[in-house]
DNA sequence: TATCAGAGGTCTGATATAAGACTTGCGTTG
DNA sequence: CAACGCAAGTCTTATATCAGACCTCTGATA
């Protein structure tokens, strides 16, 4: 066993590993919904044991970026299958579940970045973002308006088009169409009073108590990607959080 | 290796040792805060090698319910030391962090289980329980008006003075005061306009919108023991979560 | 054509061994 | 008495090995 990094900054080998992992699955080699390269394989390309790479890959399993599937392989995590593109929507109605989703677009713009969104996505104030505004229906009911910021840089040629190429799914979509994957998101959240606008677009009461929900959202690395807000009428649906 | 339960319900061995940690934990064998026996030690006792008690022991660790470190040993963890009796506490100032927590008790009364109530903590319905409501300051702001309910057969003699000596940090007095050690949540989360009861416990208009928070919490093996239900004023605080 | 058995690949579980890292406490030393 | 160094105990990391469980595919068979 080698003991590198005599001092400071000592990283376990598979965390090592681990790193250079996410690195490749950030640099595209292995793509969402693909399979990576067996443990055993893994393991003699970089020349390390299989339990390390095990460790490796388990840990990436256990941040939802990787999927092992016994028999069959390990695989990327990806929006557009399994429905984990549901994992990042915690609303729930309060009998019952999510049977049908629905999302409805309502505009898609160029924007300025201010200083807020600018330094949430470790971007220079004033670059160029793309503002996304959509409506999101549950089993029928309209329940969601939300917006998203992205740069428009990361994302060229993001335009209503491609939304609705993707039905809306904005994380799938992010994946597939632009290799940005999500795997962590912060949220927070508060209540509100609805403005007229969004009372409007919930087909609400101007006043209406609603959730607002801002998040930023990350792909491998912790780099922020997107910024959102959304404001949910919880008269009949719950935002679902499992605390552990 | 021996190869058990032909058909149905097989558990690697490795799970039914974290069975039986967690069975000897709820039996207060080990009590919060103190160490559990060495992987060593534990794989003498149950017979197995060091290594399965390791991946045991790191489940529960991944649950918060056991604290490792390196070094020193295992421990079971506790509400009571390090701040993870902040875990359950999501809220957070919207600028800055929680310096000062205060909380201030209202009453504490005997209450029949309504219907709800008891399906939710899987009692009968008119089951005896105790119902505690407070309000809770964060750096010097009454944000919170809160109230928690537990089974009175469980929590015997549960009163004013009980609440007040553990200074109203609930979980750190379940913990000490009757060996329950709660370990997960879930919780649903809805904005709702404030009613003059509770407007005037969170000295802001009545209208304002709260967000509403209802907790099931969960002791060792998924048990629920405590229902509670918080209503917060969110103008100047916010839920933080974290989604992965 | 349809079905089935089996081989081979892959993740999973279990054990064993060894050395590194971290903490604590003891005993020596100055 | 204080400071230092060392040893023991504990978790952590790494490797190796083997067998079980699960899946896929292929080739034989009816």
């Amino acid at each position: 066993m080698k003991t590198e990094q005599p001092v400071s900054g000592f990283q376990p080998l598979y965390r090592r590993i681990k790193a250079q992992l996410t690195e490749r699955l950030s640099a595209g080699e292995w793509r969402p919904g693909e399979p990576i390269p067996s443990e055993i394989d893994l393991a003699q390309r970089f020349r390390v044991s299989q339990g390390t790479v095990r460790k490796a890959v388990g840990e990436l399993a256990g941040e939802n970026v990787l999927v092992r599937k016994q028999g069959r392989g390990t695989f990327v995590a990806s929006h557009a299958h399994t429905r984990s593109q549901l994992s990042f929507l915690r609303l729930t109605p309060d009998d019952g579940s999510v049977e049908e989703l629905e999302a409805e677009l309502i505009d898609v713009r160029r924007i300025r970045a201010d200083a807020t969104s600018a330094r949430m996505l470790a971007l220079p104030t004033g670059a160029s973002l793309v503002r996304l505004r959509r409506t999101l229906s549950i089993n029928g009911n309209r329940i969601l308006f939300e917006e998203a910021r992205v740069s428009a840089d990361l994302f060229q040629g993001l335009g209503p088009e491609v939304v609705e190429r993707h039905r809306c799914m904005l994380y799938s979509m992010y994946e597939s169409a632009y290799h940005v994957k999500i795997v962590a998101a912060e949220e927070q959240l508060k209540a509100v009073d609805a403005d007229a606008d969004i009372a409007a677009f919930l087909d609400v009461a101007p006043g209406t108590p609603l959730l607002l929900m801002e998040r930023v959202a990350y792909t491998y690395d912790r780099k922020p990607v997107e910024l959102r807000r959304g404001f949910c009428n919880t008269s009949r649906h719950h935002y679902a959080n499992e605390i552990t």
